[in-house]
DNA sequence: TTTGGGCCATTGTGATCACAAAGGCCCGTA
DNA sequence: TACGGGCCTTTGTGATCACAATGGCCCAAA
C-alpha cells in the first residue's frame, strides 16, 4: 500500500501524519480551551481529503485531547477543576512509579542529558516562550521515563498530559515565574543520590505543583 | 444530523455503535490473541459501510485494545510477559487509588449491591463461563471505582482492561478456578470495616492475583 | 433598540469508488 | 515430497459525493 522509492523515505500514511501534528500542537499548549476545529479545515491545511483529518481527530477525540460537542463540533476541551485535580492526581501517581522504576537504571549518561534539558528549560522560562518551555518541560519528564522500560505506562501517562495540554498553556500563562525549574533540581540529586523517598517527592511536588494552582 | 423520532430512542451513531460492541466483545474476552478483523467483515456484521467500521478499529486500535499489524491488518494483541506484567502493575495503581477514594462513599447500598454482584460471579465461576466471569468480575469493580467520582481514572482504568481482555480468556482458561472469589470477600469486609490499608493491600490482590500466574 | 423568525452557508456522517500492496493458493520443478 | 515463483483475491487507504442538521446572520416587527 504504501510505496517508498528510498529505504530512508518513512513514507507515514496521511492519517497518521495529521494526527501527530494535531497531537504535539495540542499537548505543547498551542491550542486554547474552547478553540475549535473543522474537518474541512484540517483537510485544507494539511493537504488531504476529509477522511483521514476524520481519523486523526476521532483518534484525538479517544484520547480526550479534543472534546466532540453534542453535534460532533470538535474542539480543544475546556477542563473543569475537577478534571484538571484528577489528571493531576494521576499524573503523581503514574509519574512517581515511572520516575521509580527509573531510578535504578538512572546512570550518568543520563543525568547529564536530563541537565543539558534542564538548561533548555531555564532558558524557555527565561524568554517567556509558554510552548518551549511546555515542550522541553515535557521532554525532561519522558526522557527520565523511557528508562523506566515500562512502555504502556508511560503511553498513558502521554495520554494525561495530552489531556492536560491547552490548559497548561492558561496556566503557565497565569502564573508568573521567571525562577528556574526548582523541582527539576532536587529531582536531578535524588537522582545522583540515588535517594527514592526523595525522587518521588521531588516528582510529585513538580508534576503537582503548578496545576494545584490553578485547580484550587 | 441525528434524528429522533421520539425522544426515547438515542439514535446512536453507527460507528458508535460498532465502536461499543466491539469494545465489549473485547473486553470481555470474546476475542482470542491472534484473532484478526477486517472491516468489511465488521461492516457486514453490523450493516454499516466500510467508514464507520474504520472508525472504530481506529479507535480501538488507539486505545490499545486492537493492534496494528505493520501492513495495517488489525487484530487482538498478543501481548508479552513484559507488557502483561506491566498491565497489572498498572491495575494495581489506578485501582488501589480508586478503591480508596471510594472507600468513605461507600455506604450500605452499594456495599449490598456487590454482594449481589459477588454472588454472581461465583455462580460463573462454578458454571466454569470465562466471559461470565470476566464481565460481572469487572462489573464487580466498576460498580466500586464509581463511587470514587473520579471519571478520568475509571476511564484509564477501563482501557487497560480493554487491553488485557484478550488475554484474560486465555488466562481464566489456564487456572483451573473452582473456589469463589475470596478476595472480592476481603474487599466487601475491608468496605465494611472502613479499613483503608486493608482495602488497598485486598484490591491488590485481586487484581494481580491471576495475572502474576500467566505472566510469570 | 431589542427580539424573534427564517434562510443559507457550514459542517459532520456515511456510502461508494479507484488504487496499491500484501497474502494466499496453485502449479511446476528439483 | 519439498520448495519457489507467479497470479489472483482480499484488504486497507484515501478521495469524492449526497444528505441532513446545526449554527449563524440578517431583516423585520414590536
Amino acid at each position: 500500500m504504501m510505496l517508498a522509492s528510498k529505504p530512508s523515505d518513512a513514507a507515514p500514511a496521511a492519517h497518521d501524519r495529521v494526527y501527530r501534528a494535531l497531537r504535539a500542537r495540542i499537548m505543547h499548549g498551542e491550542m486554547s480551551p474552547g478553540e475549535a476545529l473543522t474537518l474541512r479545515g484540517i483537510g485544507k491545511e494539511f493537504g488531504v481529503s476529509m477522511t483521514p483529518a476524520r481519523e486523526s481527530v476521532r483518534r484525538l477525540v479517544a484520547e480526550g485531547a479534543l472534546s466532540l460537542s453534542s453535534s460532533g463540533r470538535v474542539a480543544a476541551p475546556e477542563l473543569t477543576n475537577e478534571r484538571i485535580e484528577e489528571l493531576a492526581a494521576l499524573r503523581a501517581l503514574l509519574e512517581v512509579e515511572l520516575a521509580s522504576r527509573a531510578l535504578p537504571r538512572a546512570h550518568m549518561a543520563l543525568i547529564d542529558r536530563l541537565q543539558a534539558i534542564n538548561m533548555t528549560v531555564a532558558e524557555m522560562v527565561s524568554k517567556r516562550d509558554a510552548v518551549g518551555y511546555i515542550r522541553t518541560n515535557l521532554e525532561f519528564h519522558r526522557t527520565l521515563y523511557l528508562r523506566a522500560q515500562a512502555p504502556a505506562m508511560l503511553a498513558i501517562a502521554e495520554t494525561v498530559w495530552l489531556q492536560l495540554g491547552p490548559t497548561m498553556r492558561a496556566l503557565y500563562g497565569r502564573l508568573r515565574r521567571t525562577e528556574p525549574p526548582q523541582n527539576h533540581r532536587l529531582i536531578i540529586a535524588a537522582l545522583k543520590a540515588g535517594d527514592e523517598p526523595g525522587l518521588r517527592l521531588a516528582v510529585r511536588s513538580d508534576v503537582t505543583h503548578g496545576l494545584r494552582l490553578l485547580a484550587g
